[in-house]
DNA sequence: AATCCCCCGTGATTATTATAACAAATGATT
DNA sequence: AATCATTTGTTATAATAATCACGGGGGATT
């Protein structure tokens, strides 16, 4: 492990920080989800291969997978579950809490609000933006609301780095275009159904339920035939 | 195009009919919004080159994507929109209207029932299913919705076939179950954080919103460092 | 009609990701 | 202590996906 002439599926960036592959990464959220779990039932040591078998992966993806961060497992037992999980929980873990906001309080922000998802320690939501007049002004779930207005000024106030976009596909250029105009945002986490434009230091992950949906009809399609 | 030796990426399945990979279909529902959007500007033709642009993919990818389907561009001119659109629509509709349910009407579900992902003439949506009582026999979005309890018994009845689920982490696998249980289930999108273990030959599809903030907050660490 | 610039379709190439295979380490057992 | 059954870490290989590169069709212009 971390000899200069790696040449394996992780790569050095030129920083000699290791770049690891999105897919990579989904899977040790799944990790730490599955060890936590573990950790609660006081289970002590888990294999790769049982890993694999509860969430549907190869032991060798597996083995892979937690080989990027160094040797954490012993060879001829497997891994030890309280200290993988604490050793993927410090992956995972950010370097500070995140600022975060969220745009468009409707039905699908509203869920989000109350969704587990937002319910981390690891970054903390400082506002809702709407334009909605009902909703400008009021505390919801906690957080204020703000006018979908001054969106730039009070996001460069507040410093927020996290965008939660959950507005119609007509808002979305105009919400992350206010948005990004504060200089603080690095990140946005968009629900709509457009392609948005940013700059390209702005990391946009997108979640698109209609194109899952398309996606199992599809392959429901062909396989049903 | 269409010789039996094929041998590009696109690969054809024993029955004849070519296996069209993920990700290619996943563009594809993104071609097809962005036809519809330049077929109601009254655009007559556009280009790979210029389709790339819009969507962020390299021409290159557009036009393999496209010629997986035959040959639908004109060399030297590009793709007719309206053909292309209505090529894209055929390849993506379904050979009949499937009938769905969706499990859990809370936040995220009724979100989901007002979501356009769910006004689709592609499924019909047949029956909602939760265990709050005060849901239970209530007529919601013009859905009836059913106890969790008769789910095996209803979805056997109406004979759904693709199943959302939006419940909570600890009710997902019991949920699957029932509703597997019924025979006529071939799909499923959940939104659960857990993974659910169905029979093979049903599809799963899952969207997982905290899956996608926490790869968004570990390659941010690791941009801005 | 000859020339030019466009732009598609597709084979070749490269990059990325997953899987297989195996040496080395570990603890149990004899 | 020697052997055996495990199980990791890692290299090698295979599978998948994206990109390049180019042949050739197509229309506009001279």
């Amino acid at each position: 492990m971390n000899s200069c002439a790696f040449r394996g599926q992780a790569i050095f960036k030129e920083a000699g920080i290791m770049k690891i592959a999105e897919p990579t990464v989904e899977r040790l959220v799944l990790y730490y989800r599955l060890l936590s779990q573990l950790h609660n039932e006081e289970r002590r040591v888990v294999s790769s291969q049982e890993i694999g078998e509860m969430l549907g992966l190869k032991a060798s993806q597996v083995r892979k997978d937690l080989s990027y961060f160094g040797e954490i497992g012993k060879r001829g037992v497997g891994y030890h579950v309280d200290r993988l999980y604490q050793h993927i929980s410090n992956i995972l873990s950010p370097n500070r809490v995140w600022k975060i906001a969220l745009v468009g309080v409707g039905r699908l922000g509203e869920a989000l609000l109350g969704h587990k998802a937002l319910r981390s320690d690891k970054f903390k939501l400082e506002a809702l933006f709407d334009n909605d007049p009902s909703k400008v002004g009021q505390v919801i779930c906690g957080i204020p609301c703000y006018d979908s207005e001054e969106m730039t000024e009070i996001i460069r106030r507040k410093e927020i780095e996290v965008l939660i976009l959950t507005v119609p596909a007509g808002a979305a250029q105009i919400s992350a275009d206010r948005a990004v105009a504060a200089g603080t945002v690095k990140g946005v986490l968009t629900f709509a159904t457009t392609a948005i434009s940013v700059p390209e230091d702005v990391l946009v992950y997108r979640v698109d339920i209609s194109v899952e949906l398309e996606k199992l009809l599809f392959f429901l399609k062909g396989s049903v035939a």
